[in-house]
DNA sequence: AAATCGACCAACCGCTCACAG
DNA sequence: CCTGTGAGCGGTTGGTCGATT
């Protein structure tokens, strides 16, 4: 069956906007709003256009403030551990960078952000593979085997980019407006990941000044707020998820909070092959599809409790551990959208 | 000068979600 | 509840332009 079509598509002109078309929405717009209904404005402003294009040229182009190109470092580094942590969520990334739309930065990030880090990270790693003394070999996941103790440890996690220390979260002059902003984000996103998202967050250390609050307590106090429209929140505790090595790795996780209170995702992810194994797939990227093709990707995974996928190739569903995923997909469907925020639970605050 | 290639970006497509009836 | 509809989102496509051969 299908849906029927938003308009009528014969009727209805593709490709390039003209000046024309512009400055009739644009000035419409401007003085009339969307109205609410962005189906029949078209017709009200007699531009042969689909609604859904009208929108999105509005959205992406017209709207004022837009900025067009010339991402700066800050806003580089914002994308990227946005991109970290929550994946291709390019309309929550875009809310954080005032007037940069979800198509820029996903045309930025597609085209030259991904390639950029690529690029570092290669180099980087040949740049170590010399200092090494490691012979330069066609596979690199042979040369993740061998590199130093670290990786032979997690000999299936390469080493975490040398590029990601530039992002907010290093103490190499980051705006605190970043992290401020970046965090505010992620505590709002927290509920999402339940409370292995919480470890993300604690790994992450956003800078929390010594004797201020920790993020865990940050997160207990945005749930008093969260919690108080309690309808949506008897469905958190029957959708929260539970790993094998919760126990242990939260003992882990104690012991060496301090030595990943340092800053980087990398250290974070190095130090802990809970976390590697979390932002692993998120950080595809990095390392090339050598790696992937590899399988090594794929056989840690296999070995561990992520083992339900082994495609690497799908990056963007391996944000999240799977049975984070598709946890939350499932909560998702279940609660409003607001609501959604409200999934803050983590058993070490009980 | 012409052909080819790759980078970039605007726009489209199809899907999910929210909401009204 | 169920259904239909519009909004919004992310992935993908296709056109343009500059660099290279």
């Amino acid at each position: 069956m299908g849906r029927a079509p938003c308009c009528d598509k014969s009727n209805v002109k593709k490709g390039p906007w003209s000046p024309d078309e512009d400055a009739k929405l644009k000035s419409y717009i401007e003085q009339h709003g969307t109205g609410g209904n962005w189906i029949a404005l078209p017709q009200k402003i007699g531009l042969k256009r689909c609604g859904k294009s009208c929108r999105l040229r509005w959205l992406n182009y017209l709207r004022p403030n837009i900025k067009h190109g010339g991402f700066s470092e800050e806003e580089d580094n914002i994308i990227c551990s946005l991109y970290v942590c929550i994946g291709s969520r390019w309309s929550v990334i875009a809310a954080q960078l005032p007037g940069r739309t979800d198509n820029d930065i996903k045309n930025y990030w597609n085209t030259r952000l991904k390639k950029k880090l690529l690029g570092k990270r290669r180099k980087e790693l040949q740049a170590r593979n010399k200092g090494n003394g490691v012979v330069e070999h066609e596979n690199n996941s042979s040369l993740l085997l061998q590199e130093n103790s670290a990786q032979q440890l997690h000999p299936c996690w390469p080493q975490i980019p040398a590029v990601l220390p530039l992002s907010p979260y290093t103490n190499q002059s980051p705006s605190f407006n970043d992290q401020d902003s970046i965090r505010k984000l992620l505590i709002k996103l927290g509920g999402r990941f339940s409370d292995d998202y919480q470890r993300i967050l604690d790994g992450l250390n956003l800078q929390f000044p010594h004797g201020s609050l920790s993020s865990t307590q940050l997160l207990q106090e945005e749930q008093v707020h969260f919690v108080s429209s309690a309808g949506c929140m008897n469905s958190i505790g029957n959708n929260q998820v539970q790993f094998g090595q919760s126990n242990e790795y939260r003992a882990e996780l104690v012991q060496g909070q301090s030595s990943f209170t340092t800053t980087t995702i990398g250290e974070m992810v190095s130090a802990n092959d809970y976390s590697q194994r979390l932002l692993g797939g998120s950080l595809e990227f990095f390392y090339g599809e050598e790696m992937i093709t590899d399988k090594i990707m794929g056989g840690a995974c296999a070995s561990s409790s992520c083992g339900q996928s082994t495609d690497w190739g799908e990056t963007s569903s391996l944000i999240y551990p799977p049975l984070v995923a598709s946890n939350y997909e499932g909560v998702r469907q279940e609660m409003p959208r607001e609501c959604v925020f409200q999934e803050l639970s983590y058993p070490g605050a009980q």
